[in-house]
DNA sequence: GTGAAAGCGCTAACAT
DNA sequence: ATGTTAGCGCTTTCAC
């Protein structure tokens, strides 16, 4: 390991023959310079190989130009895509994004966030982290997001409506002839509650059973350890909603190599319209929470904020139903 | 928004009456105070609501305790797990994880790179980048490890071999009975070439003809895509082998509804070993690369570096066969 | 157009 | 056990 110490603004004015303040207006791009300090200085950073302590540069103008993101788990399909577009608009406006990954731990989330905080100039938390953690951020001096369901109107969230959401995909399975439905959900998350007032809402002036069952962790796994509790019931629902496309698509696979056929002994469905749930058997019918979009829409507000401009208006996001095979039933 | 400044250890140290220096030491937990102290200390830290900067702190250390982590593209599952482990170390050692995504642009890499280091004690760059951001890597006073083929001597590398992937997953088609290859690959990887040469190191000796087809972007979509140009030659492969389990999952999907049998008339092998490959119809048979250990033995190697202390030993990192039924034919 | 000097929030000698 | 002080690498007045 070669701990050569990286260059200065300090030698770099040595080499070129002038002040530091000269290096930093060069470096910054603030003013124009005699042909000849422009000369020794464009030299003297190749040779050096100089590039601004991106540290000290935030400790003094107090912006760091990174924004952070910390997410509940980067291996859902879902995060990802919010992380994707909200890094496209970060590099377009000239941010840096940096990820840090919560592990779906919420304990662990208040160092992790007074670590990220001072380094960036605005911070984006996905779902729900613990008041006081809120409260905390709140007071900070920086612009904060949240992703999800507004819970604080003091706060800014930027999130497709869970009510909604889940109201849409019961409004489609009861039109196409579902009778008892069962919801396997997770109930860890907040939103948890308003995807139950979503199904409710349509489903008891249906007339429509609910049953609701829960994981305790959002993921295929859990999902396929679930579904056997579902499907062994006397009154085993004709249609299950999956928390997310991951514990659907684990519901339905294990469901199947249990010998039931999907959709016609069973239908799934899912919630997030992950890039995979297109490619299983069958595809998965689901609900687009439009996760890229988020990520762009709420990196947008935060810059706003960051920049003191006025809130960019007109973003808002659709949730979009995705009817695929799993839940195309012919009920004769 | 409430532009409140954040309270310094100024701030501090006024409130309760003391130095700098004591506040600096007790939040450290340098060493042990009077009573009184102690007390009037985390009083005025409670109320200020006080937390260090951690910028100020790096800037004096020249620690950051925290590592950063550049890759591809989040969106990949591979590179999710990998993320996951190394994750997974960094905290349970003091360090944070920041991960960034480089969005398969090699091109903007550099300044990405040059905003991270500072703000990092290392870096981890997954894949090839242009030989003039390794150089300039190497100039730094920091350690840096790759994810990937080792292609130069003079920095770490940490991955499964590429050749001997490739070679394991033909070993186990050869012997299946395939006898006409396909391979999507993907050019712009460096570890394209070191595939194919494992490939042709098991399929010439066996007489097994070898067609190599390629993708612009190591997607489902892209999988779907190019299979078509490679199904519909008339020496069509018995068995195709996507670049990763994203690209032949796209393949077969998009096989199946052409009309194609899996594994019948076609059989389909990815490489990665992504949690979903299980879940696919038919569930895909590909070759495991230890993605989450890479990240936890990677983590582990340069921490290991930052702490100046010996590298840990033994941890290798050995590809795994996942034989499922995509490749499962009966040959009569 | 160029430079001197103050200071961002903090730590680490060193003194007391 | 507690305080004083000199910087870390940089930007930013304010002189010249």
């Amino acid at each position: 390991m070669n701990r050569r110490r990286r260059p200065t603004i300090r030698d770099v004015a040595e080499k070129a023959g002038v002040s530091i303040a000269t290096v930093s207006k060069y470096v910054n791009g603030q003013q124009s310079f005699s042909q000849a300090v422009e000369d020794k200085l464009r030299d003297a950073i190749d040779a050096l190989g100089y590039s601004q302590n991106a540290l000290a540069r935030a400790m003094v103008t107090g912006r760091t130009t990174a924004i952070g993101l910390a997410v509940m788990d980067l291996a859902n399909p879902h995060y990802s895509n919010v992380v994707k577009g909200a890094n496209r608009v970060a590099l377009a406006n000239g941010y840096n994004l940096f990820v840090v990954d919560m592990e779906e731990s919420i304990a662990a989330v208040r160092p992790l966030l007074e670590a990220l905080a001072p380094r960036t100039d605005g911070l984006i938390v996905s779902a729900r982290i613990p008041n006081d953690v809120t409260d905390w951020l709140a007071e900070l001096d920086k612009p904060v997001a949240f992703l999800g369901q507004p819970e604080r109107d003091d706060v800014l969230t930027v999130g497709t409506d869970s009510v909604q959401v889940a109201a849409l995909l019961a409004q489609y399975l009861v039109r196409q002839g579902f009778k008892r439905f069962g919801y396997v959900g997770y109930s860890r998350a907040s939103s948890n509650a308003d995807r139950l007032r979503g199904l409710r809402r349509v489903l008891e002036p249906a007339g429509v059973e609910l049953l609701v069952f829960d994981v305790d962790e959002p993921t295929n796994e859990a999902g396929e350890r679930a579904v056997a509790r579902v499907l062994l019931r006397p009154d085993r629902p004709d249609v299950i909603i999956g928390w997310n496309d991951l514990v659907a698509i684990g519901m339905m696979n294990e469901a199947r190599s249990l010998g039931f056929k999907v959709p016609d002994d069973v239908a799934f469905a899912g919630i997030d319209n992950i890039p995979i749930s297109r490619y299983v058997t069958p595809p998965l019918t689901t609900v687009d929470v439009c996760s890229q979009a988020t990520g762009e829409v709420v990196m947008k507000k935060i810059i706003a904020m960051i920049e003191d401009k006025p809130q960019p208006t007109g973003l808002t996001l659709e949730p979009a139903l995705i009817i695929r095979e799993s839940t195309q039933r012919q009920f004769t």
